[in-house]
RNA sequence: GCGCGCUUAGCUCAGUGGAAGAGCACUUCCUUCACACGGAAGGGGUCGCAGGUUCAAAUCCUGCAGCGCGCACCA
């Protein structure tokens, strides 16, 4: 199938030239290669274009293409696509990303397999390094590769990879940079161990698994004074890791806890070490949990080791880091595996008596995320990051997270205080309210639904020392705490026994003409009540004119506009001036869970025991004295991008960085950053990110914090520090059955095989359409054919189009020249049917609806939009009723029909291109709706072509497209539905020709009449408004007229009078419904006009079709 | 324990105050000259439960139940 074959059928009107499916795969490979080779891929930052950018999440060098990444990156391809055709510079700038631990035990594992090695160490550094990069050449690009496939139009030129020797570069200089800012620290800490890959890991990736285990009760016995054994007295502990007893330093027990005090000080013997430890008092301990008595493990549990720290408790380590116990462990455990000296220790306390009881126990355990296996605490030195720009970052966020909603403007007008001095004011301020009954009263705010509570002391607190305006703002307190919109709670800081958190609010207030923001605090108290503050009016500042805060639309020619409600992003601008932009999450409520994690962010564990990965560039002055690592002088201590020169006196640091250490920078690092290019100028900050909701914290958070803290410098001129404005989460894909995919269960399908077997842009269109924003996506094969059948209605389409010839009044010319083949002809305004009005408006409303839903990133919601309008609109009824015109003989009329069809296919082909990317440009190309387009506008391809527009004012009147157009068609359809309903209900065959009979209300034009024929694929309507049917002759009803069914000799009464009186039935259930409103006084008085009206309207209808029913059911001869 | 979702037709889901919707599946009819990857018609829902607000509730409020997901965890 080729472009020339659909436009040479189109000209010699040959059908059989043009497959009769559409067949995506030789289109699909066939276009791609051209949009490379044409370059469109490739963004220019030097483009005069507004900028549209978008970084891919980099995907794993070891992974493959799987659903989830079908979903994500057709979503970035949609949005892509989009802003290319609204005109912007598009950069989707792609890569991938090194995945340390992920990667690295893959190849081990390989390497392991071809018995190349048992251990890296077997290796070493250099050489199993050799191996990784080798392999990464091999599979690395296996995943970018896949999304050709699927038309992810990236700008391949600029892939970047996270090891990079640039973006290494850049991972290396932020290391140097934020150590030397001291936010990042080495230090000995009890850290999540993986003893699978045997490296440290953050809280992140640690995941808590409720897992069935066993609660161990052990008798340590108690020594007296002298330190010998007190024959029968022990002290119970329960643990759930007994073998960790061996570390055992201490038992601890509550100070205030009766039962143990006398024993505070006393030792136990630990048994199977048989070593006195001390009987400690710490608060931590819960009195009420099990027996009170905690057993003390310093080095191998994070609550122990704090309680070690607080009373000076040694450290014994008897876990290694593979999992293996030491010998500190003793003889009997020395080198066994953690859950081998599980059992070992239990056999051996339960032989000694010391067991006293085992209970059945379900706890959270945590797992590595990479190995699956049990995390274990583990006390080592690592390298922490402080985390920076915590504040901005968290507020940017929660900005975006309010920034669509409106806040109402409180009008002070005609409640100004007396006064004119602020001590004035401040006395009318405080009558006023204690006038009102404000004080020790609570006002609901409607936002949150909290009662919030006005005290004296807030209030006279509130009125000191401020501006005039703020104390103006106190008349309307409550209006202003009602109206109020949330924006952000926090913890009380510092800490207090009584606050539990301060929420910040924003009120709009208008005085004078002039619109203040009114900045809001409350504070929660530990029994849940909500506070009115006094530091309540200190910010009501950022008083501008009113008219600064409108757009120009709202504002018109109006100089004082009188403002409802008003944009909170707008009134936050004032306020937090320093944050200069936002970020929105879609759906928002992720934006609580980041906040949530923000405001409790601990530092971050960077350094990593592997090999694969961005080596910490830090250099230790060699030493024969030291042990490595550990008590080494600052001054013995380098850290730089590039070794001290006396290199060969120092040695590396031999840790790498964690992943998201790099990751973080994805956004500009992958420009260019730290120099300032082009690219970096024109495409930072991005404009949206698709990613999953899982790595909130592991990447998105982090990359807020790293735009904040490297992108904030003023050098880089930019608008904004963020690294993105828009955060789209997407589902997570699921079988039909909504288990999550997974390879043991094999229920992940091939995506590349479903691209061979129905087309990526059907794979594409079956997953956007089951979507829904923010919702887990159950995928079912089901859906991807639906979007073949799309493809194959949408092809099909255009092959009707393409066998009606030119539209252009005369026969295209013989020879076949491509100048004489006029695609679009004029739309003359006088030829227009009801049809082509109707189809035209239906058009308009399909691109307002779908404009919409891109706004809300709702894209099953314009998929649906594009199915209905597509299938339902124009094919079912607009093509059908165009065929009276294109079989009749009016050549002008044909003509001009296939102008509007050429104007609707043209707009729907755009419309669909960033969802179908490879038909509409095969459809665009082959209809030649390129031919008359400048290259930049859809003359080389559709890409560039312009965004369809909705239809203005000016067009819809210029072509007559009003409400009676629509009405008229839309009755029509109506009509010929109920037309077909008569066909079914009396059993005729679909394919049995019938002869109608119309009584129009009105006049019809015989070209409505034919269309109305057509669609009821009749063999005759006949217009007759004196016809005078036969007793009980079938009828049907509507604005436009009654329609009957004259079936001579065939007429079954009966089923006649069961189908009238079934329509009676539901005719007078709707007259009843509607009459019993329309009577009730409290209806009619309270509604507004419009459904009023609606009702008086619904109910004339029904009453008509009431009467209408009756007089049939009366014609109906007697049985 | 805290937080967030979800509950509407057999299935998957739209629908944030004014007559219950879509796709799939199902039933019946039709190979009519774009398409059987198609066309036409049809059946099918006390919108999880109970209260409340309202002239009006799937929609707003308050409880309750069930399912799912995060976060924090006491050995």
């Amino acid at each position: 199938m080729s472009e020339i074959a659909l436009k040479d059928t189109a000209r010699t009107s040959e059908p059989g030239g043009i497959p009769k499916a559409y067949e995506p795969q030789a289109v699909e490979d066939k276009w791609y290669q051209f949009w490379c080779e044409q370059g469109c891929f490739t963004a220019n930052p030097a483009s005069s274009k507004p900028a549209y950018s978008i970084v891919i999440p980099p995907p794993n060098v070891t992974g493959m293409l799987h659903l989830g990444h079908v979903l994500n990156n057709t979503i970035q391809d949609i949005l892509s696509r989009k802003a290319r055709l609204d005109g912007k510079e598009v950069l989707w700038l792609p890569g991938t990303d090194h995945a340390g631990i992920a990667t690295q035990a893959v190849v081990e594992k390989a390497l392991r397999k071809e018995g190349k090695m048992k251990h890296r160490d077997d290796l070493g550094r250099e050489k199993f390094l050799e191996h990784v990069w080798a392999w990464k050449e091999k599979h690395g690009g296996i995943i970018i590769q896949q999304l050709k496939k699927l038309g992810c139009s990236c700008d391949w030129t600029r892939e970047r990879f996270t090891m990079d020797p640039e973006y290494s570069r850049c991972v290396q200089k932020v290391f140097v940079e934020l150590y030397k800012k001291d936010l990042i620290y080495r230090g000995k800490r009890m850290v999540n161990w993986d003893p699978a890959a045997r490296t440290a890991l953050s809280d992140e990736e640690v995941e808590m698994t409720e897992t069935k285990g066993h609660l161990w009760h052990l008798k340590y016995p108690l020594l007296d004074d002298a330190g010998c054994l007190m024959p029968d007295q022990f002290v119970v502990v329960a643990t759930t890791r007994p073998e960790t007893m061996l570390g055992d330093e201490a038992v601890a027990v509550n100070p205030q806890d009766e039962r143990y005090t006398k024993l505070i000080g006393r030792k136990v013997l630990l048994p199977l070490q048989n070593k006195p430890i001390p009987i400690i008092a710490d608060d931590f301990v819960d009195p009420q949990f099990g027996t009170g008595c905690v057993k003390v493990t310093p080095a191998h549990d994070p609550n122990d080791y704090a309680m070690a720290t607080r009373h000076n408790l040694p450290l014994t380590v008897v876990i290694g880091p593979a999992g293996n116990m030491t010998a500190a462990a003793g003889e009997d455990f020395d080198g066994l595996d953690r859950m081998e000296a599980r059992e070992a220790v239990v056999e051996e306390l339960t032989e000694q008596g010391l067991l006293l009881k085992v209970e059945d126990y379900v706890h959270n355990v945590g797992y590595s995320q990479r190995s699956h296996v049990p995390i274990e605490p583990y006390l080592s030195e690592q390298w922490f990051l402080k985390y920076p720009s915590v504040d901005k970052a968290t507020q940017c966020v929660e900005l975006g997270a309010i920034a669509g909603k409106t806040v109402p403007v409180v009008e002070l007008a005609g409640r100004e205080l007396a006064g004119t001095d602020r001590a004035e004011l401040r006395e009318s301020a405080m009558k006023l309210a204690r006038e009102q009954g404000w004080i020790g009263k609570s006002f609901r705010n409607e936002d949150t639904g909290w009662d919030i509570l006005v005290r004296r002391k807030s209030l006279s607190h509130a009125f000191n020392n401020r501006s005039p305006v703020v104390i103006q703002a106190a008349a309307m307190l409550p209006e202003l705490i009602r109206t109020a919109i949330l924006w952000r709670s926090v913890p009380h800081d510092p800490p207090h026994p009584r606050f539990k958190r301060v929420h910040y609010f924003i009120g709009a207030l208008k005085l004078a003409e002039e619109l203040y923001c009114v900045p809001i605090t409350v504070k929660e108290l530990a029994d849940g009540r909500m506070l009115y503050d006094y530091k309540a009016k200190k910010a009501a500042l950022g008083g501008k004119p009113l008219v600064a805060h409108l757009p120009e639309e709202k504002l018109g020619s109006q100089p004082a506009p009188n403002v409802a409600a008003i944009n909170v992003a707008d009134l936050l601008a004032d306020v937090n001036p320093a944050i200069g932009g936002m970020i929105r999450f879609h759906p928002e409520r992720w934006s609580k869970t980041y906040t949530h994690w923000m405001t409790n962010i601990k530092d971050w564990c960077i350094s990593r025991q592997l090999w694969w990965g961005h080596r910490v560039p830090v250099w230790y002055r060699k030493s024969e004295t030291r042990n490595p690592k550990s008590e080494i002088a600052s001054v013995d201590i380098c850290c730089g991008i590039e070794p001290p020169s006396d290199h060969e006196n120092w040695e590396q640091d031999p840790d790498v960085l964690d992943t998201w250490f790099s990751s973080w920078l994805w956004p500009f690092a992958t420009m260019g950053w730290p120099e300032q290019t082009p690219t970096l100028k024109k495409f930072y900050p991005t404009t949206d990110l698709v990613t999953g909701p899982d790595i909130i914290f592991f990447w998105v958070a982090r990359m807020i914090v790293a735009g904040y803290e490297f992108m904030g410098e003023p050098r880089f001129g930019l608008p904004d520090a963020l690294p993105f404005r828009n955060v789209y989460f997407t589902g997570i894909i699921r079988d039909k059955l909504g288990r999550k995919m997974s390879k043991s269960l094999g229920n992940s399908p091939d995506p590349l095989e479903l691209i061979a077997q129905y087309g990526a842009d059907a794979l594409r269109f079956g997953t956007m359409r089951s979507a829904p924003l923010g919702q887990d996506v159950l995928f079912d094969e089901k859906d991807v054919e639906l979007g073949r059948n799309f493809c194959n209605k949408l092809w099909n389409a255009c092959r009707f189009r393409q066998m009606q010839g030119s539209a252009g009044g005369s026969p295209a010319a013989a020879n076949g020249s491509s100048e004489a083949f006029e695609m679009e002809g004029e739309i003359d305004p006088t030829l227009l049917t009801s049809d082509d009005k109707w189809i035209l408006l239906r058009l308009d409303q399909a691109i307002r609806e779908i404009d919409t839903a891109f706004a809300d990133y709702k894209f099953s919601d314009a998929t649906a939009t594009l199915y209905r309008f597509f299938w339902s609109e124009y094919c079912d009824w607009y093509v059908e009723a165009s065929k009276a015109a294109l079989q009749g003989s009016d050549a002008a009329l044909k003509a001009n029909k296939l102008a509007v069809i050429d104007f609707v296919l043209s707009h729907t082909l755009r419309l669909f291109h960033p969802f179908l990317p490879f038909i509409t440009e095969e459809l665009w190309q082959g209809m030649g709706f390129n031919q008359d387009l400048p290259e930049g506008q859809g003359g080389k391809t559709i890409m560039f072509a312009h965004w369809p527009k909705p239809l203005d004012a000016d067009f819809k009147e210029h072509y007559g497209l009003d409400e009676s157009a629509e009405k008229l068609a839309s009755a029509k359809y109506e009509l010929v539905g109920l037309g077909r309903n008569l066909r079914r209900e009396f059993n005729l065959p679909a394919n049995k020709k019938l002869h109608y009979v119309l009584k129009p209300t009105g006049n019809l034009a015989a070209s409505e009449i034919e269309v109305i024929r057509l669609l009821l694929n009749a063999e005759a309507v006949e217009v007759n408004p004196a016809f005078v049917p036969e007793k009980g002759t079938p009828v049907v009803a509507n604005a436009l007229g009654e329609l009957l069914l004259p079936l001579a000799g065939l007429i079954d009464v009966a089923a006649e009078r069961a189908r009238l009186s079934k329509e009676l039935d539901k005719a007078r259930a709707e007259v009843q419904k509607a009459r019993a409103k329309l009577e009730n006084p409290q209806f009619t008085q309270k509604v507004p006009p419009h459904v009023l009206a609606e009702h008086q309207k619904r109910l004339v209808e029904w009453q008509t079709k009431e009467q209408q029913v009756l007089a049939a059911l009366a014609n109906l001869p007697p049985v």
